[in-house]
DNA sequence: CCGCTTCGTCGAAGCGTTTCGACGACCAGG
DNA sequence: CCTGGTCGTCGAAACGCTTCGACGAAGCGG
């Protein structure tokens, strides 16, 4: 393995102007330049990345914090996680996942504090997260996906919310949809606190009534089964209805179930949309999931930019943005038919 | 941040001392043991990760080097990782993930060469796979989970296809089956030499004969629709078939659509199994399928302890090694009923 | 009681970079 | 022709740790 020292020499050159050619830290002779370069292809050099490291005090390495539970990763995460990288190697950056479990906050102060990250993304974020606090306390930057409950003094990006629910029910109330349930996360999760779940809650009751019509909202266990109840819920409660838009994206298969079991069909007599779906669990459904896609690799891409542009950059600004996911329509929304006709207005 | 010099200083003993407390290279006595740790938690001292690397030539991270299409994660998958990430850690090693697709042999190559990680850990192996080229060349230690072509000089851990599809269809024969489709992943999926889709294949085969059975196997797209199609296309090749075997984790959405299409009910008169299926995904269909579980955080587990014994031990030995999947029996398999045994034997 | 290990500790030499101060060479202005 | 300023390059000092050789102090058999 060459080293820098190895390259000065074939070259002619001192070791220092080799660093300079590599880092541009220094105006350096387009003669000598060449010369340089010439020595390290001819060398097959690569710097030494924990010598850079402990020089220049930095490793230019940034860290993705995801949690790693049982239910897998869907492709929103996925596409979160890709664009994240892509974002970090353009900008001369390697992105490596840590998977922190609930667990291992000691793993993660330790990596935090041993200089191993120079900045770190925070997935699936908290209202209240423990990991935060960790991570400020080691003077870590940081830059979250979500939020937490007080985001004053961080930066995050986020899916807006309110925008997503606004336009899902935009695109039901235009088709001619009155009577329309939301099934959320479970009643556990929202008591916990959970972001997303209390925010599209309160956009849809806010949506709702910006349309003149009655919120109603279940929560639903995080399983096919929970999608089930809340459906059977959902009918006790409001026996006309015609929509539904679920945030939970386990509970859609109970869902879907529930309402083929009743013989009621998709489209037709009950319209479907899905909330933050990836397209891929969207075509798994048949007909296919009408769905509000969320910009998982344009949310990567802009935390890892983010990031880059505190450390390079300034370091200070805060950088705070919000995009909504777009609407997608597939199979499963349509204009009620007359079975509501009936029952409602018209 | 405090460094060994403030920790000696501290505890009135040479730097070099601290060290051999730290890493226990050389025995330290009792006393001096507890004035230099004494010091270490006074001074809240945290070792410099890029400077012990640089000294000592490892960095004592691992990578785990994880493919990231958008298909997202299975729990599989991520169990795999947790497994991996916990036996790391217990071991003194980080375990970083390294997204890395197609496009960026590169940046791979970057990383192995950089001397940032010690050794990988290679998922979702190709029969031929770019990856193991440039690691080998790289001088990186490496296991495998899966297998590529030629394994003779390689340590790997894998499934053990053979004697999954085995168990599988020894379920299915002892409901009293006799007629079972296997549907693969697509013939692409085959032909581009896919190792999984090869030896579940021959698995297949070999299996069924052994049962004096006609092994009939249909490729599916990785879709809803390829589901469908596929079942379409076995009824046609043999309708009185009684039991679906699917590697497709993907299609089995479409089977049970395509099954529920056509009035028939699982299980009663057509079986499914699910090979390689995490309970989480097995739980989601309506009836939960019958599934053959992989035993995801053990492959991950035993994959880290043998590269681990590889760095740290002998570093000659092969590690080669085959884990079946469980056998899950959940609501999606049952004895076939009359419809069949009309047509059949018995 | 002597020379030989063994044990515990120390000092110093790296590890491969970055970065800072210095220093010729060259050029423009006075 | 001298002064002052860039420009391009060099040498050397970090960066924070590991590790090797050395060396006194014990402990031991003869």
């Amino acid at each position: 393995m060459a080293t820098m020292h190895d390259v000065a020499r074939l070259a002619q050159v001192s070791v220092s102007t080799v660093s300079y050619v590599l880092t541009g830290a220094r105006p350096i002779s387009q003669a000598t330049r060449d010369k340089v370069l010439a020595a390290m292809a001819e060398l097959d050099y690569q710097p030494n990345a924990m010598a850079r490291g402990l020089a220049s005090r930095r490793s230019r390495i940034l860290g993705l914090l995801m949690p790693m539970d049982e239910r897998g990763l869907g492709a929103t995460e996925t596409a979160f996680v890709t664009g994240a990288a892509s974002a970090a190697s353009a900008a001369g950056y390697h992105l490596v996942l840590s998977p922190v479990g609930g667990g291992d906050l000691d793993d993660l102060r330790r990596l935090a504090t041993q200089r191993m990250l120079d900045g770190v993304v925070l997935m699936e974020v908290q209202l209240a997260d423990e990991r935060v606090t960790v991570l400020q306390e080691a003077g870590v930057p940081l830059v979250l996906i979500g939020r937490t409950g007080d985001t004053s003094a961080l930066s995050y990006v986020d899916i807006d919310f309110d925008q997503t629910v606004r336009e899902a029910v935009a695109h039901l109330v235009g088709l001619g949809h009155r009577r329309i349930v939301y099934v959320n996360h479970s009643a556990a999760t929202l008591t916990s606190g959970y972001g997303p779940a209390l925010r599209t809650r309160d956009a849809f009751v806010a949506a709702m009534t910006g349309h003149g019509l009655d919120p109603l909202m279940i929560a639903a266990e995080d399983s096919a089964a929970g999608g089930r109840a809340a459906l059977a819920d959902a009918f006790a409660q409001a026996p006309e209805l015609t929509a539904v838009l679920a945030m939970n994206e386990t509970a859609i298969f109970g869902i879907l179930g529930e309402l083929t079991g009743r013989g009621l069909s998709v489209p037709d007599d009950v319209s479907v949309v899905s909330m933050v779906t990836s397209p891929q669990v969207a075509e798994l459904a048949t007909p296919a999931l009408t769905a509000m896609t969320s910009p998982g690799s344009a949310l990567g891409r802009m935390a890892i930019e983010a990031l880059v542009r505190h450390l390079d950059g300034d370091g200070s600004r805060l950088h705070q943005q919000l995009l909504p996911c777009s609407l997608e329509i597939r199979g499963s929304t349509a204009a009620p038919r007359s079975r509501q006709l009936m029952g409602a207005d018209k």
